[in-house]
Order: C-alpha cells, then structure tokens, then sequence
DNA sequence: AGGCTTTAGTTGTTGCTACAACTGAACCCT
DNA sequence: AGGGTTCAGTTGTAGCAACAACTAAAGCCT
C-alpha cells in the first residue's frame, strides 16, 4: 500500500457526505418497513417482482435478473426459492439452453405487485419524491446518475430502466 | 386503509428515484467492501469506533451510541460484545447511574480509527464526491438535508455531525 | 469423439440484524 | 418506606445475505 497524503474532506464535502450516509443507513429500513407491514415482502423480495412484472410474459432467466436487481446468483436462488413457495413465482428450465433457468411471475405473483405498488409509491414519495421540489429532484437525478457512472460502469442495474426513462 | 387515488411517479422523479434506489443498493456494499478488506471491520463496527473516536474521554453511553448510529440497543450490545473480544472497545459500568454502560476506545481501538480512515476516505471521495462537481455537492448537501427531515425529524443522526459541520 | 474450460444455477455454512423476552436499577407517588 | 412503572442493557432465537463448494450443461479445441 503506497502511502500517500490523504485528502481530507472538505467542510462542505464532510457535511454532504454525512447527510447521504445517514440516508443510505434509515431509508432503507424505512422501505422495508412499509413492505414488510403492508404486504410482507422485503424491499429485495418486492425489486425482484417488479422486475419480473416489467419483463416480457413476466419472465426472466435468473442470470438477467440478477444483473438488474443487483444480487449475486446464490441470494437470487434463495429468494426466489421463497417465493416461488409462497405461490408467487415459479421456476421453469429454458428451452434454449438447459443449463438456464427462466423465473416467471405468477397469477397471484401478479396480483401481489398490483396490490403492494401504491403502498410502495406513496412510501418513496413521503420520504423522497414530496420532500424535494422538482429542481432539487432533477439535480438528484445527475448527482445519483454521477455516482453510478462509478459504482456501475457498465450499468446492469440502471440500464434496465433507461428503457423508461429516457426512450430517446 | 382509505383507497385513495394513487399519485404515481413522473417520468423525471421515476428517474431520479430508480437512480437513488440503485445508489442506495450498491453504495453500502463497496464502503463495507473496502473495509472489510482494509481494515477487517463493516461500515457499521467503523461508524461505532469514529463516533467514540469523537466523543470526549473517547467514550459514550450505549443509549447515546445506539442514537448516534441509528442502531437499536440489542444490535449495538452485539456488535460492541464483538469489538471488545477484538480488543478495540471497553465497557465499564456507569458511575452516575447503575443502569447504564460506557463503552470507550482503547488505545488499540484508537490505533484501528487512526489506520483505516485514510482509505474509508479515499473511498468515499472516489465513489461520491470526486464524482461530482462542487455546486453538486452543494446540492447533494441541501437533498439530504431535506430527506433528513422526514427521514430522522428529530435529528438523532445528523446533529451529531451539525457540531462539526456548522459550528455556527 | 474426448477432454478441458466456462457458464448457470443450487446447496450448505457462517455471520450479522431484527425481534422478543428477560434482568436489574431508577423514578414516582402516596 | 413500599409498589408499580419506566429505563438501560443483555441474552436468546429466527431469518436473510455473503461466501464457498458443488453439479450439470455448453462451448471449445484438437
């Protein structure tokens, strides 16, 4: 390890810096909260059907749907196992390649969604979305589209939205 | 539950909030990370030995130190348990009031705070403020700072900071 | 065709967090 | 002073995530 003059942090960089760490440890908690209460699934659980919600006939192989949910492929594997016995998805080997597994959203898998999506929605616009006026929500955009050019370069998990976002 | 119409997302807070999200996934996974790697230690074991490193006598109350780290109780006392087998805390009763713990940092304690905070701050310039530009950390300030007002109203987190950051 | 490497996914183990139950000290009230 | 309530912290249990080891199919190479 080369040792070499540290920079420290500005007052200005510490105050910014502090505030988005104490984000990233309570908002996550309070998301799964909701979930949890509302419709017992956990912020994980709820990412991984919403993906599969927005696929085509609501089927994803589990590689693909672990790029777009951040999840290595073991923890994938449990947590569909989960769901898939909770009746809310099912698993099925590709016919393309057998090494493959497709997962696809159920009926009720589907219903789920549909029922715990508003809850959801109205969550993240009371913590987030209504506590910022429509520039503060258009400079977080860039900011958080900045650091995920760092944390994602190649983008697996927000390119799965740029789709929507930005059909251009 | 009232069935109330539900305001759904615009295209530009869908944006900034998918963004968020996948920030919000992927940030605490490479702080940990590096930790771990470089100083065997989790993001949260490092927050609980800066705040003591901070503190005066370099020792606080358990309740003072759960507030701080937004931990519950039983998940500070685990985690503290941890520490003083490694050796880096103590805990000593306290002699104001017979029900309440000290935990203070030993001098090996303050020796770990003194080595990994170089790199956690390499780190957190690399993944988040290098990344932006000054006005956008200025922003990110002023977003935070609102999130955290619905997120932590009574300020728990954040005025431990607000001493160092706004003195005034 | 036979064998090596890579890819896809599952299974098993360990560690941490959340939740609940518990102990004991302090406070309060008459 | 005595009895009930609140407060501070610990301990025990259950569930999820990270990591490692494993199985099986596909691709490649000669």
């Amino acid at each position: 390890m080369l040792a070499m003059e540290t920079r420290w942090l500005t007052r200005e960089e510490l105050a910014a810096w502090v505030r988005l760490a104490a984000v990233l440890e309570l908002l996550p908690g309070r998301l799964d909260q909701q979930l949890r209460r509302d419709a017992e699934l956990t912020n994980f659980e709820y990412y991984v059907l919403a993906m599969l919600s927005e696929a085509p006939e609501r089927t994803l192989r589990m590689t693909g749907l672990a790029a777009q949910t951040n999840a290595t492929l073991p923890r994938l594997s449990h947590v569909v196992r989960r769901l898939e016995e909770r009746g809310l998805v099912e698993r099925f080997p590709c016919a393309d390649d057998a090494r493959a597994t497709n997962a696809r959203l159920t009926a009720e898998g589907w219903r789920t969604v549909q029922e715990s999506a508003p809850g959801h929605v109205a969550t993240v616009r009371e913590l987030v979305v209504d506590a910022l006026t429509p520039e503060q929500v258009a400079q977080l955009k860039e900011i958080t589209d900045a650091l995920l050019q760092r944390l994602d370069p190649t983008g697996r998990m927000s390119d799965v939205y740029r789709r929507h976002d930005e059909p251009a």
